[in-house]
DNA sequence: AAAGATTTGTCCGTATGTATA
DNA sequence: CTATACATACGGACAAATCTT
């Protein structure tokens, strides 16, 4: 592992043990180079770190400030599962069905979606998610077949971005995502149990690999009252 | 103006007039030393904040490379206001109606909020949007009276974060988001054109500082079929 | 108010390691 | 195996912002 990675480490821990609080200063260039046994281009790659992360600022002239614990504990944004996502809220039943599963030529308006030609092979993976026994989310996945292979129902059943990024070995990169209220369909109605509601939230995702390849395209349709997206912006 | 940011703006206007093209690799780091004069690490950063920003992808052994143009036409994540918002999306009639501008003293639940101490004082601005000449969105927005000062029913009806960054001069950090849908209240009824909608969809967002202050608090009640979020998450 | 010390920001040059072609 | 390209690390110099004397 990298030196600067180390002493990022080093200090981050410091930082979540309490050794150093919030609002301190931390020591300066020259102190860690010295603890450290580091040039200070290592050190200050370290502090770079820490400060994209949010655990700390830096202030020419000043020194390094650490940030409150609050800043730090909302890092979780980036893209995150369904499954991830339950984790961390309280204890909630969720199980997953895997409605289909299957592998189909691409219409040109789904092709134009994920910038490929039509007629290419598209794995469509459909499913619910009840949480607390309730039919709460409805996903329809698209994957290129060609860059996500092997998906099986087995699969979808757990995590596919586990197995893409274990299995696969392929780096996911970004997501965009596209939040909205929409009519609920007579699918919605059938499989969903949205009792008298008349409107689901539907949230569109697009991933895309490191190398800049858009291979899947999501939408996730929820019921209103079951649905929260937290995040952070930074700038 | 650092040398490493003059190299960073010739290189990413190169890349979005099209002299650098998508999938192509850039020059490599010894050959921009020669064009630009400047040293390695130099170079190295300039880079750093083109792929920062997505403009292109470092790979170890192979070269950097250009992305997509889409990819890099979506870099409006971050803090978002609500007339930056509109101006982007196609034309529509937009008009600010400020219902309330005053200072309140913080309750125990707001204090809270805010990590102030109860009775501190607070700005409170209740305004409504129209789009198109319907009123669809309702904004609550509670500032920290003495981090935000002088706040007025003028600029209320203008861009309040224009007034804190150019004219307090205070520079915005992070926000906290959070979205959900809710029943409309009788109040969200009265002071927007629900017709027979029973929901509303609520972000609440938290604005900080770069100093880490909790300044701001905001809830902003959206008619659900005028609500559209879009965002890119990297990983 | 001015001078000096401290701390981070930028830039240079060099050397060596690691991944890829 | 060799050459190329990016990654890491070191050391030194000066600039800019801030704090202390």
């Amino acid at each position: 592992m990298p030196k600067y990675v180390n002493i990022y480490h080093e200090l981050a821990q410091r930082i979540q043990e309490g050794t150093l609080p919030a609002e301190t200063k931390l020591p300066s260039e020259t102190e860690l180079m010295h603890e450290f046994e580091a040039s200070r281009g290592t050190v200050r790659k370290a502090i770079d770190a820490l400060q994209e992360k949010g655990f700390v600022r830096k202030h020419q002239g000043k020194g390094v400030f650490v940030l409150s614990q609050e800043a730090i504990e909302f890092q979780f944004n980036g893209i995150v599962s369904f499954s991830e996502a339950h984790r961390r809220m309280g204890r909630h039943t969720v199980e997953t069905d895997v409605l289909s599963c299957e592998v189909l030529s691409a219409s040109a308006e789904l092709a134009s979606l994920l910038h490929v030609a039509q007629g290419t092979d598209v794995t469509r993976i459909e499913r619910i998610r009840q949480i607390d026994g309730e039919r709460v989310i409805r996903d329809i996945n698209h994957f290129v077949t060609a860059l996500v292979p092997g998906l099986t129902t087995d699969i979808a059943q757990g995590s596919i971005y586990q197995y893409i990024e274990e299995t696969l070995g392929r780096q996911i990169s970004y997501a965009k995502r596209k939040i909205e209220a929409r009519p609920a369909t007579m699918e919605d109605q059938e499989r969903l149990d949205l009792h008298d509601m008349t409107h689901v939230i539907v949230v569109t995702n697009d991933t895309y690999f490191y190398e800049g390849q858009h291979f899947e395209r999501t939408e996730s349709r929820h019921r209103l009252d079951k649905f929260q997206f937290t995040d952070i912006a930074r700038r």
